[in-house]
DNA sequence: TCTTCATATTCGCTTAGAAGAATATAGTAG
DNA sequence: CTACTATATTCTTCTAAGCGAATATGAAGA
């Protein structure tokens, strides 16, 4: 078991810093997704997204539920005001980052056909 | 010269995951400051700064202006909505990196009188 | 020109972390 | 128990980037 102790600043940006951790942030802004759809979306191998999200998990920017075989991830609520802004931060990358809609959409329309749910 | 391609999102987080350049920005909150004041502050090697001062240009994050034999640096002022929020981001690290507070209180304090200005 | 001062860059070393491949785990069904 | 499915972890490279030390650049003054 880890002890709890808040994830250093700089751990927070770092994960924002790759470019897959980002889209998958992006796409958890819409709601809880299982790992399944974020492969799906994302379009990389299964433990690249295991991996990423093991981070998101580390830096206390997502939370996982598992229901059976599934594990679904959500972005964890905002408890400090920096983590807040860091949140409409976020939300403002698809302006600088095209990719961000792209996936947006991609998850409207395919990826939840095509996987669990 | 270089082209003023816009900085990959990648790029602008990476440049917040480091604490010493975390510090740089928060102390040029507070304006225009020269190479020593930060090294002054930051209590960091000349080179050390120069470097991180060398990312965040990169970065597209600050400014620099010559004077003479000093190099003022400023945050750059945000065009985007991204970068604003990320710079109100910025102004919220405070709350959870304490180090951040105490730069600033040294600042104001001994760094401008021990070095130029 | 020679020196000094502020700053920037380069070099060598070391480490974090990203990716693919393979494997492990855990839940479910038969 | 066995087999299958969803997810996680481990291993092995490989690259980005941080640091200290040394050096380079560029402006100002004697």
């Amino acid at each position: 078991m880890k002890t709890k102790s808040s994830p250093s600043i700089d751990l927070i940006f770092r994960a924002l810093s790759d470019r897959t951790r980002l889209r998958i942030l992006n796409l958890l802004r819409t709601g809880e997704l299982c790992v399944c759809d974020l492969v799906s979306v994302l379009d990389v191998p299964q433990p690249t997204a295991s991996r990423h999200l093991a981070y998101l998990r580390r830096a206390g920017l997502v939370l996982a539920r598992k229901d059976g075989l599934w594990h679904y991830y959500r972005l964890s609520s905002a408890r400090t005001s920096f983590h807040k802004k860091l949140l409409e931060c976020l939300a403002e990358c698809t302006e600088v980052a095209p990719v961000l809609a792209k996936d947006e959409k991609c998850l409207r329309s395919t990826a939840r056909s095509n996987c669990c749910d």
